[in-house]
DNA sequence: TTTTTGCAAAGTGTCGACAGTATTGCCCGT
DNA sequence: ACGGGCAATACTGTCGACACTTTGCAAAAA
């Protein structure tokens, strides 16, 4: 997959945000936590300028957040937030979908069962996830819209953050979870190839749905129930 | 409609980046003109590092791209980025839809009844864009959903930077656009008002479709037929 | 002990500077 | 007249500094 995207600049406040990004997301910073540039600035080996600059990308991106007075902490995650992400990736996943199912290649679907295959082999759980999204990511891909893919990104990211920080997603149910998932996995793949645009949008919108109450059954629904159903 | 948004710092960069998208939707800065940081901070009569953080913010909203060098420019629009924003616009707004359906309240009919007959007597085509445009906003925003309003803004932006610059979207069939899209802004209401989640969410989809149609018959059409018939 | 006040420490917002690099335009060779 | 190369120009990336504001803590008052 080959990535034609506007080029990041290629400077040190880019390097630093994507360092950053990856340090929230895994929780080496812990939601809630101060981040004051001097101190990671020190931490990076660099003057407060870039560490500036890449708070603003992360706060773009929703990872962190900015208090009026201009400090700096990690975003903070309820219930709620999960609800919202998850609903942001059905409202994008399922535009990404309708339009890659009409373009939609044989090499495409080779692609796909090579991730499931690989999804089914996946040693630990955090393996699956980076499968899981890298798949999903594919197809969003395939859609051809940069602008839906730069924005699914943003949701991407605080997808992942959510799945390490709230505790209960982590839960009992990794196994089950992962043989659900790579059940979705399949039926979005069947339309897909297919080349059903429609069928393609309700069904990984379905899988969607059904993932993140795998992971947490109790999540609060807010979505009317009618707008994920898979009739006909 | 209260803002409880998490507030933006107060600064510099953030008043340049607001002044500076207005200026770009506006106009008065032109797809594909430079934006050299020692210029803009001349114009603002601040220094370079306000400015350069209100690129960044810019760069994010997809208003403006960086050359791989580090150059700014004003992010250029074809045929192609039309179809991507309106694209975007439906995956995002369908959702909207769909969850201020399910809140619905009468005072919000009575919001969009009063924008709908402001529509109806706006004297000029900009002053009824602006209304269409906010009309839309409300229903993002009742839709509860912070992030998704979050990233509808930046296509919206984009959005209304295309309306201004692709020049044929300007052209000859203003008014009968107005009276269609009135039209549909009452087709949504209905579907609103009667809390219909999925019926809201098709009918702004077509709406949005049908919108760009009469600004641009001519744009391409790449979103399957399918995907948005309003099939029962 | 609890609350208030005041002060020191720390952090942000903005600036000007400087080295390195891309761009522009001029001059020269053809 | 025209294209290529080179010098002058302009701009970016990063830094350190400084004023102002917020925060945290400790001492003083209730």
């Amino acid at each position: 997959m080959i990535q034609i995207h506007s080029e990041p600049r290629r400077n040190l406040a880019h390097e630093i945000a994507s360092q950053m990004r990856r340090d929230i997301i895994s929780g080496v910073f812990k939601p809630g936590e101060a981040l004051a540039e001097p101190a990671l600035a020190g931490r990076f080996g660099v003057s407060r300028a870039p560490v500036r600059e890449a708070m603003i990308e992360l706060e773009r991106a929703g990872l962190v957040q900015f208090k009026t007075t201009g400090r700096t902490r990690v975003r903070m995650l309820e219930e709620k937030d999960v609800v919202e992400i998850v609903e942001a990736r059905i409202a994008l996943e399922s535009m990404g979908a309708r339009l890659a199912a009409a373009r939609w290649t044989d090499e495409d679907t080779r692609w796909i069962e090579r991730s499931i295959a690989a999804q089914e082999k996946a040693a630990s759980g955090v393996k699956f996830s980076g499968l899981d999204i890298a798949m999903h990511e594919y197809i969003m891909k395939r859609g051809g819209n940069e602008r839906l893919s730069t924005l699914w990104q943003f949701v991407r990211w605080q997808f992942e953050m959510a799945l390490t920080h709230i505790h209960h997603l982590q839960g009992k149910m990794a196994p089950n979870l992962r043989r659900f998932s790579v059940e979705g996995h399949r039926k979005v793949l069947t339309a897909l190839a297919a080349r059903r645009p429609e069928t393609a949008a309700k069904v990984i919108a379905q899988h969607i749905k059904d993932s993140i109450e795998w992971y947490a059954p109790e999540t609060p629904k807010r979505l009317p129930s009618s707008s994920i159903k898979l009739s006909k």
